[in-house]
RNA sequence: GGGUUCAUAGCUCAGCUGGUUCAGAGCACCUGCCUUACAAGCAGGGGGUCCAAGGUUCGAAUCCUUGUGGACCCA
């Protein structure tokens, strides 16, 4: 017997073969006219990031793709990278260096690159290492950074190439402020979340006109208008009061004014139907420098704008006061100030949807403030189209919907970060403030000069825009600039590699990154960047919720993989995943793919024990079991290939599976499996059924290779002497042939002889018979050709001693029916239980019948339905019929 | 509030343009087995009013309407 391990032992195989790949360059790609290119460029992970379930599975589809296409003979080419990710980057950093005791306010810009290039130096490639042991199968020497020179380069180019067309500009600009990352965020890096918050109602005085007499005439002493708001903080930013003009309880206000509390500010009381009258009190204070909507009002009524923060979030000096004060603290003091003046009325507890960073979660800010923006109208017109019209597919489809109604919606991005760590902005100011937008200083300082004529204009007159480019601006470009396309537009790799094929990444940066690709792709190569887009689902556990640090219910990916192996934890990613769905992890998944490891290692163990001796031997049932199986293996090969093309990875694995596991192991490899010759002696197999096993174990090795790369390669060795070359990564990929007769024949054949076997094992299940205990077993068939191959199968399966036709009943005897044919084993049985038990399978197929029947009756069924569908009917009455008959027969013997 | 999307077995999901014995798969569960490849295994089995109510149709898990509940996007 063998020597080998009964279970297998990951560890020793997948180092070595990963570094035999790499040795090999089985990885590289160069462009090649002579093949089909297949193309993928890797969402560039953050420099930051550690690998966690969400790239396992991202990065697990891709490296399913790319070796599917290599072994398919394409130029397969997988260009991996990083992102520098500004915020998170920066975030890191600064901590870092407060950890040495060092505070960002108190080095230069140039210092803190100098700290964050040697923080990316070391920690920069962590994760790209653990992709390696996920089997990835990267073209490693392709590697790119977004922030490396040649990037950057691209980066700047295309935003002043995109200034001089006028789809880039500045302004001044309602805008999402993090205080905590001191930084502005685009819309799509806020998420709401539902607060609990306080509504105050605090009391305005109405100033009272100075017309003598009046006063006292009407009786009024003072007047308040009651206001509702959240953020009583902001009150000394007001420059307003609004009321809807329909509001019949406001109405005699009209021109008058108001005295802001605290600042005692006179402030007017405008009219507009954008106020809710039904919502607090009906009156709105209007703070235009902190609300996006007091903005737009304070735009259209030309009110003031009063900026009471400061870009940390603390009061300034223009909130006169509680000035330095943190925002929510101060929410309390200017709360308890304005009780204390007796102008709280009442406090509400309020529900609401809060903004909060994404990288920071602190509370956004809206703040006025200047930024940079691309213009996006103009730009996003082909991106929508070429998606919507299936150009650019996304799988699953569903979301295009989601797609077009952003871009239908889409507003302009902005663009600029207060950050250090990013590509800065290619702006320069001269001392007047004019502005010069250029690929570098030098070229600033040319266009300075002619520009305003001075020629004695030096460097140090120009000053940098302090600002770095958002970190999508630069990913967007990735699938053009990993391939130097912006510098270089002819050269050989980007006209070979783009498009790219395929893009896989998750739904939530299908906005921020995937439309900006598409944007920049046909702005910039008139092409799309890809043609299909995977949108995985998130991983979460098994609570459903989203894996996450905080939470702690992330499994740490590497010790996953130590622990089931990374084909086990590949295959246990992908169980249960179909496209855009969001995968409810479970350990036990990797569980069932190492399971799935081990079940094909003792396949393996079971073949390497044979010896082939040359045998006249009139034949076992071998040469049906080889055709059966090749015509199951046809078959199982053109359902993959329909999951491929349809994107549908996770149902490709378990036609994988359920070939391997149901079709070759439990029954092809039951059916030839040889006798047993004694310790330590070989099991003795023919030839033909001997060479034929091993190809198609080559084969399923094939089709498993993309799923699990490491054991596949190592069994494809073990099976037969390999040049150095010759490995498994680059064999060729097994293609279906076009399913004929003969196939369809054989597999319904043979359906019908599992039915049997499954029939008498059930019988010896029910009874408590033991396996080994031999039975015979009687057929009574107008057909017996049907038979005739699988005679020495079932024979073997189903351990019978003899199998013999009959033409008579066999009273006494446990009896059955398959396919309206009658099967005896002769045995002492309880009468009453077998009748019962035929009588209940007799009454569901007349139930069954019945039905047909009914269907086969109706005039207008029959008139209507198509052709083949009434045929499949009548198909359907003749065999129920056909089995009727036989179980009654089979009844009628048991009296 | 507007939009998108989903609801099928205990769990995760298939089920394509209505029609095969259509009610499925995997896992989990139950029963019996350490049967010389594998107990990380083998053999067998039981699970569902296809969210609800209407409608279209000869025929609905599938199409339409409404409702309920969830998810996501946008405000």
């Amino acid at each position: 017997m063998s020597s080998l391990a009964k279970t297998y032992n990951p560890r020793e195989v997948e180092d070595k073969w990963y570094a035999y790949w790499l040795e090999k360059k089985f990885f590289a790609s160069k462009p090649n006219p002579n093949k089909e290119p297949y193309t993928i460029v890797i969402p560039p992970p953050n420099v930051t990031g550690v690998l966690h379930m969400g790239h396992m599975l991202n990065n697990t589809i891709q490296d399913i793709l790319v070796r599917k296409a290599r072994m398919e003979g394409k130029e397969a080419c997988w260009v991996p990278g990083t992102d520098h990710a500004s915020i998170a980057t920066e975030a890191k950093v600064v901590q870092m260096l407060k950890e040495k005791g060092i505070e960002k306010k108190d080095i230069t810009r140039e210092e803190f690159l100098k700290y964050a290039w040697e923080w990316k130096e070391k920690y920069g490639g962590i994760i790209l290492e653990q992709l390696k042991k996920l089997g990835a199968s990267c073209d490693w020497d392709r590697t790119r950074f977004t922030m490396e020179d040649a990037l950057s380069e691209q980066v700047i180019k295309v935003f002043v190439d995109l200034y001089r067309k006028g789809h880039i500009y500045r302004g001044a600009r309602m805008i999402n402020w993090d205080p905590q990352g001191k930084t502005a965020l685009s819309d799509d890096e806020v998420i709401y979340k539902e607060t609990k918050s306080k509504l105050y109602y605090v009391k305005y005085k109405v100033k009272q006109e100075n017309l003598s007499g009046l006063q006292h005439l009407t009786g009024l002493e003072e007047e308040y208008l009651t206001i509702a708001t959240q953020r009583p903080e902001t009150i000394m930013g007001d420059t307003a009061v609004c009321v809807n003009p329909n509001d019949e309880r406001y109405k005699h206000l009209k021109g008058k004014k108001i005295i802001v509390p605290l600042v005692n500010r006179e402030v007017p009381i405008i009219f507009d139907e954008y106020v809710d009258m039904t919502f607090g009190t009906g009156a709105l204070k209007v703070t235009p420098a902190h609300d996006i909507n007091d903005y737009n009002l304070g735009l259209k009524h030309n009110l003031e704008v009063i900026d009471t923060l400061n870009d940390d979030g603390t009061l300034s000096e223009a909130a006169q006061v509680f000035v330095g004060t943190e925002r929510f603290k101060a929410r309390k003091l200017v709360a308890k100030a304005l009780e204390e003046q007796g102008l709280i009325v009442k406090v509400e507890e309020y529900t609401t949807n809060i903004g909060y960073s994404e990288r920071t979660d602190a509370v956004v800010e809206p703040k006025i403030s200047t930024q940079w923006f691309v213009k996006m109208t103009d730009l996003t017109k082909p991106a929508l189209e070429n998606v919507m019209n299936d150009n650019i597919k996304l799988h699953p489809s569903k979301f295009k919907n989601m797609y077009r109604s952003w871009m239908e919606n889409v507003r302009d991005w902005c663009i600029s970060r207060q950050l250090w760590w990013g590509h800065r902005i290619p702006a320069w100011y001269l001392p007047d403030g004019t502005l010069v937008v250029a690929h570098n200083a030098e070229e600033a300082l040319e266009l300075a000069k002619q520009s305003t004529n001075n020629s004695e204009l030096t460097i140090n007159d120009l000053v940098q825009d302090e600002d770095v480019l958002d970190t999508w601006f630069s990913s967007g470009l990735w699938p053009i600039a990993v391939f130097d396309g912006l510098l270089n537009p002819d050269n050989e790799d980007i006209k070979y590699y783009y498009p790219t094929n395929d893009l896989v990444t998750a739904p939530e940066i299908l906005f921020f990154w995937v439309a900006r690709m598409i944007l920049f792709g046909y702005e910039y190569r008139q092409e799309k960047p890809y043609s299909n887009v995977y949108l995985t689902g998130i991983v979460r556990d098994k609570q459903g919720r989203k894996m996450s640090k905080s939470l702690g219910n992330s499994p740490d990916p590497i010790e996953l993989i130590e622990k089931y192996g990374a084909d086990g934890v590949r295959t246990g990613m992908l169980f249960s995943s179909p496209a855009g769905n969001d995968l409810l992890f479970d350990e036990k998944l990797c569980e069932q793919g190492r399971n799935f490891t081990n079940k094909i290692w003792n396949a393996f163990r079971l073949v390497q024990g044979w010896q082939v001796v040359e045998t006249d031997e009139e034949d076992t049932g071998n040469t049906t079991a080889v055709k059966w199986f090749e015509a199951r293996m046809n078959d199982a090969l053109i359902h993959l290939e329909e999951h491929y093309a349809n994107y549908r990875i996770s149902d490709a694995l378990m036609t994988v599976y359920k070939l391997v596991w149901d079709d070759f192991c439990s029954w092809y490899l039951e059916m030839i499996k040889p006798e047993y010759q004694g310790e330590g002696k070989p099991s003795l197999i023919d030839k033909n059924t001997y060479g034929a096993t091993i190809s198609f174990f080559e084969n399923l090795l094939k089709i498993l290779h993309p799923f699990m790369p490491f054991i596949t390669e190592e069994l494809w060795h073990a099976l037969k002497e390999r040049g150095e070359n010759e490995c498994i990564i680059v064999a060729e990929y097994p293609q279906p042939k076009k399913q004929y007769v003969a196939f369809e024949k054989i597999i319904s054949e043979g359906e019908i002889a599992f039915d049997i076997v499954r029939q008498i094992r059930e019988m010896r299940n029910s009874k408590g018979m033991s396996p080994k205990e031999e039975v015979i077993l009687y057929i009574k068939t107008h057909s017996k050709a049907i038979y005739n191959r699988f005679k020495p199968i079932i024979r073997k399966l189903a351990n019978l001693s003899a199998i013999s036709f009959t033409s008579q009943n066999m009273p006494k005897s446990f009896n059955f029916v398959v396919k309206g044919d009658e099967f005896f084993i002769p045995l002492k049985i309880n009468v009453a239980e077998e009748r019962a038990r035929i009588e209940k399978e007799l009454e569901y197929n007349e139930g069954f019948l019945e039905s047909v029947n009914k269907k086969l009756g109706n005039e207008k069924f029959v008139q209507n339905a198509k052709p083949e569908i009434i045929e499949n009917e009548r198909k359907k009455k003749a065999d129920a019929e056909a089995k009727i008959k036989a179980l009654k027969k089979a009844l009628e013997g048991l009296r």
